[in-house]
DNA sequence: CATGTCATTTTGTGATCACAAATTAGACGT
DNA sequence: ACGTCTAATTTGTGATCACAAAATGACATG
């Protein structure tokens, strides 16, 4: 018996214990979801190093998949590569954060807009059942599903744009600031966030384009700036 | 002799023949920016196939740095990773080049804006260098000159921003319409394009931030413009 | 106790291999 | 001449190796 490999790793067992047929580049794309959802989740804190080893043997893949994926989020400047070639999470900066609220200011209202006219009533009640259960959590303090479900619930409106263009940008906002997000709400909790989900909610079943853009502007402006005071006591 | 590689392939040779010590992840750059420059020049033409093999060996390196490579400009959606695992130049849409203008307009007089207060005078002697010789290059045809030149221009005032965030998703969206701007100029010719760098250029040297956003708004609106127009027409 | 030095280990990088999927070319039959 | 099936080739993917640079730890010296 002589199987190179990857009963384990290159993917999904089926009950009877055969590997499936494993698509092309599957185990990469498992290998890149895994730690998309880790960074917007918060398991990874800014400044951890990230070594290629390391993730692999976790994840039990072999470290080439892994290579092409900590490359593929350097890129998206959701990690950053170092000169001696090591990766860990971007550290934030007063600058950068004023940036990436800039950045999703200029472009989140913008494609909000453009999915209104997408959204159709399945999407509202997934908005509503997401925000329900937001609401269950906040209370809870339990950040890593809060961050998930805010996460989705921006980018079910996002999505439903069907932009190839503005929605990966703004994948690559979330994944630079998400990391830091989450090591405030370790310090503030989430029990005194407020969100505008609601008045989006609402603005969306009207088919009112301007209100979903101040819906979406405000709850950037005051989610993150919540953050800001965190940003400004800490140093 | 069994070195095992790299005389030709990892880099620089110096006078004397010896490889030069080569800093980490030298090859990867070198890569990368032969990759980028090609398609900042229009010398990748959508629809066009990269094959990794194909690119090592007119590099003279390895497959793997170019794996790293590619994974990366996708990422940027600079290149486009079809479902069978192929790698090609993606191809230009009416939508995509809808929202690649939007999208433009949205971030690039911002960041003009938030550059201007860094722009020295040495920056503008470098525009008004780089604006002259693409009036020499622009009656002459050189499609691939006049895009490395324009490129020059306004990236020569962006990066003056200093930016972290917003100049990196600039530079995505450039490389996602640069090689369909060069099929366009292989049509229509450079000869009656018209760009509004000398306003730039004045406005900057004015300090004049509503007059900078205007001129780059018009240069953006009025040079994809054209292609807009081309667009429609072929199909 | 602090500090510099050296050996050990860890880590990223590029090269190469084995394999499967996919494409291409060619032969063959109709 | 045209479509179809098969064989050969190309290509991406994951694994593994060898090496150098870097980080780490131990230890001696001040």
């Amino acid at each position: 018996m002589s199987v190179r490999q990857t009963a384990l790793s290159s993917g999904i067992e089926k009950r009877d214990g055969n590997p499936v047929p494993s698509k092309r580049g599957a185990t990469r794309e498992q290998v890149d979801h895994s730690v998309r959802n880790g960074l917007l989740t918060g398991r990874f804190i800014p400044g951890k190093a990230v070594t290629i080893r390391g993730l692999a043997a976790e994840l039990g893949v072999s470290p080439m998949p892994v290579r092409e994926v900590l490359q593929r989020l350097a890129a998206e400047n959701a990690l950053e590569v170092k000169p001696n070639g090591r990766v860990q999470v971007p550290d934030m900066t007063p600058e950068r954060f004023e940036e990436l609220l800039k950045a999703r200011l200029l472009l989140e209202p913008e494609l909000a807009e453009l999915a209104l006219p997408h959204l159709r009533t399945l999407d509202v009640n997934a908005l509503i059942s997401i925000d329900d259960e937001i609401d269950r959590h906040l209370t809870g303090g339990d950040a890593e599903a809060y961050m998930r479900l805010n996460h989705a619930f921006h980018f079910r409106i996002y999505r439903a744009s069907l932009s190839k263009v503005l929605l990966p940008l703004i994948d690559s906002l979330w994944l630079q600031f998400a990391p830091f997000m989450r090591t405030v709400y370790g310090r503030v909790g989430t029990a005194n966030l407020e969100d505008r989900h609601k008045e989006a909610i609402r603005a969306i079943e009207q088919k009112n384009g301007p209100a979903l853009r101040a819906a979406v502007t405000a709850d950037i402006s005051d989610g993150m700036g919540l953050l800001g005071k965190a940003i400004l006591t800490d140093t």
